[in-house]
DNA sequence: TGGTCATGTGACTTGGAGGTCACATTTATC
DNA sequence: GATAAATGTGACCTCCAAGTCACATGACCA
């Protein structure tokens, strides 16, 4: 947490700190940004930096803090249309609620999507070619599957590619990270447990993408 | 590209390098990895590795071509048990083989996971407590819409939450990634080319969650 | 054997990172 | 105005990164 020091200091000086600081972690990410950077751009010294923040860490931490608050203060204007809503409808208004503040406090929410949840394949410059590949295949496979008469040629391409992507890396993360804890990888994907998850979760993806929202609309 | 002199390196010392490297890249991503390091565990000197490679960046690539031709290799000899899969069952049963090239190559994929889709929020230590929060309202929600009814009520809890908040980040990143291309973000997301997409996506999603894998299996 | 070309080496340079501190300046208190 | 407390400052420290280079070693061939 910042010292109390900083949180005296008046509005404006405070504001170009965290200002600075946003701009510096979402250009960045959290292990690139620099100190010394901030430090210049908020046009303060690098000992009031310090005696602001314990360090760069603690810096980010307070970025979290003010995006809270701000949420929270947004959305404490903000009420779901009808109190008769199920799950999903509350969830989607939510969601929607939710992209509407991004686009209120752009840059701060991107500062943080950056380093919590990284550049992402779609999105990240740098390996754009690598991932060009996949989404290829996928967009083949979706297209084939149209023709095929096993989706709805009302469904849309690049969003049912955006959805097997999505799937693919979320698998495929789960698997890592779940199996690295195991002992026996090989024979934890193989066990009946994880394949029917892994199933399940393709169920839940192939069985959104066989209807087209129309007949979801139609048949709720 | 790695240097001629690089790839007529006796495999032994050449599969050194490529060890160390993956080990670097795995535990500290790409930004934090180390040639030193890389060096020093390769049991190579540093004017070597820059003999070797142009840069980090180049011996990153290489890991790359790696994976690639492992597992082109390894798909090269397994084929999908049927000719006559529709689309989704082909996607089943290429993300489970993909599961099973992982675990078999465990420490090369998770190295490449790591740099491009980086550590995820489910699975990053730093952030976990944060990410909880909304972990912990995912799952206040689907046990809620279980009790209502709304959900059969053998879903997987723990599963439909990996679900609502995996479509969460991606949304989230959808929307910032491309709204900052527009010139007025917060009309871009009003629109409603841009909210048919949100509902589009949310609706695969609730098509899916609503419907459990038993109900799906006795209606294909 | 001598010569030359490919490969290997690690001390060195440069640069920027995070972090500290003695001192300067401002603000508050009497 | 004098004194004390809080705040601000940037030169300076150490550390380690990437990258270079003059030289050493080995391999191959005439």
């Amino acid at each position: 947490m910042p010292k109390q020091t900083f949180l005296n200091l008046p509005d404006e000086k405070r504001q170009a700190v965290v200002n600075a600081a946003i701009d510096e972690f979402s250009e960045f990410g959290f292990e690139a940004a620099s100190i010394n950077r901030i430090v210049a751009n908020s046009g303060i010294s690098k000992g009031s930096f310090y005696q602001y923040f314990e360090d760069k860490m603690d810096a980010f931490k307070y970025l979290l803090t003010v995006l809270e608050r701000e949420k929270a203060e947004y959305f404490n204007g903000k009420h779901p249309p009808s109190k008769n809503m199920d799950t999903f409808q509350y969830f989607r208004w939510m969601i929607k609620a939710g992209m509407e503040f991004n686009s209120a406090y752009p840059r701060i929410t991107q500062a943080i999507s950056r380093v919590l949840i990284g550049e992402g394949l779609y999105y990240g410059k740098t390996f754009g070619e690598y991932h060009q590949k996949a989404v290829d295949a996928f967009s083949m496979m979706i297209q084939q599957a149209i023709k095929r008469g096993e989706v709805d040629p009302s469904v849309d391409v690049d969003l049912a590619v955006m959805v097997m992507d999505t799937w693919s890396n979320a698998i495929s993360s789960y698997i890592l990270n779940e199996g690295m804890k195991q002992k026996d990888m090989m024979k934890w994907v193989r066990s009946a447990r994880t394949q029917e998850k892994i199933d399940k979760l393709l169920y839940v993806m192939e069985y959104g993408l066989r209807k087209t929202e129309s007949q979801f609309i139609s048949n709720p």
